[in-house]
DNA sequence: GTCTATACTACGATAGAC
DNA sequence: GTCTATCGTAGTATAGAC
């Protein structure tokens, strides 16, 4: 709903027409499950879980409903691989860009441009994120081992993520925080934003996914941690 | 799912277990219509309207299925309505608590603290706008007069945060932002934090809608928003 | 590995008695 | 204003032919 919402306010968006340049997920999907993931994560990302009938997603691939059950047991194993594989995907981006031998102050930068980009890479990924976040289980998660393997992934990541923050005020790097706080509101800025969709297309007026606009949100989070909004930051 | 994921994490929550002093949403809901509302809202909340059937509804009313159909017209009109309710009750919150004699630094930190409060003050209202900012649309809202209202409440909303912020920067009490950026930015610090549940719940070690947790999520987003989060900003 | 066919449940919505 | 009964569709899932 949101859509027209918005479009009251934007007059001056000339480059919001511009199409996005959303490559599909690198590969043209070998096999018959691979491709099933892929529609599925694409369209659990738009309507959540929910709101995707499996018929949807088999018409997607081309196939018939009841082929979907021969590559996964349930709508809910489906739905925990998807989830899973998202999880993994950034995992990976935030190992991979870890840099041991720096202050967590700069860290923190490498952290946040690897979440971004483990977000920009695929316009799936925050949604998906977002809605494992704040929905309540429609499953249950420890059920199902592909419930408790994303779980534990993600708890990894936030673990990593609130020993950078306590080394860094340990350190003195950074202030007196609330450790959760913060995190909470890094989370925010990066996945919600990258979640937020058509609403946040027509907010930003201009694609969202884009290289600039994703360079550019880097550098609005990194110089917001670095400084917040107000000028004149009054007397510590 | 993420209940579990990360409690793992959490050894030193002593404050946890302590039962959330939630009250109804101020009156026992007179007339059946606002029972609906009350709980449509509670349900949507929690599971998103695909996720939630209007049975489910009419069970937590004590009434039966169809007695829905003779207060709203379809399941579209029930959700834009409790939609508009929401945003109704966010705008009358920001709007009553504007102060246009002050400048716009200290604008800033009363819509922050406004826009918390109208957030605390029902669990539903966070997930609910979180939904609706980020889900797509699964009706099409410009075809309901509810849902056309819902969006012109939110419309102003967003036109006067854009403008407070873009008068913060002309008057150099701000910093030169990227204006849609921040306003995601501060979307996601408060929107986000009171939408994250369960989630949330378990991150923070503790409740989110405590008015100790409340305060404390006003302090430290105005202090980001203050002085960001690194300890000693680089010269400017 | 995909199909047709089917079972059963839940969904949103309508009709009409009370 | 609420109920029972019903419609038509779509939901997840299973069985078995090809």
């Amino acid at each position: 709903m949101v859509l027209d919402a918005l479009e009251a306010l934007e007059e001056a968006s000339e480059g919001m027409g511009a199409p996005l340049p959303q490559r599909p997920p690198q590969t043209p999907a070998a096999s018959s499950r691979e491709k099933i993931l892929e529609v599925a994560e694409a369209l659990f990302a738009r309507r959540g879980s929910a709101g995707t009938g499996l018929q949807s997603v088999a018409e997607a691939c081309g196939l018939g409903k009841s082929s979907l059950f021969h590559h996964f047991d349930s709508k809910a194993q489906l739905y925990y691989e998807v989830i899973g594989r998202v999880f993994a995907r950034i995992e990976e981006r935030l190992t991979s860009a870890a840099t041991p031998h720096c202050g967590p102050a700069e860290r923190l930068d490498r952290w946040i441009d690897a979440l971004v980009d483990s977000l920009a890479e695929q316009p799936t990924t925050a949604p998906l994120l977002l809605r494992a976040l704040f929905e309540e289980d429609e499953f249950a998660a420890a059920n199902l081992p592909e419930g408790t393997a994303a779980e534990s992934t993600l708890t990894r990541i936030i673990a990593a993520a609130q020993h950078l923050l306590a080394e860094g005020i340990e350190r003195g790097e950074f202030r007196q925080v609330s450790i959760p706080d913060t995190l909470q509101t890094l989370i925010g800025a990066t996945v919600y934003h990258f979640a937020s969709g058509e609403f946040g297309e027509v907010l930003m007026g201009g694609p969202i996914f884009s290289a600039e606009a994703v360079r550019r949100r880097k550098r609005e989070i990194r110089s917001f941690v670095h400084q917040g909004l107000v000028a004149s930051p009054p007397a510590r």
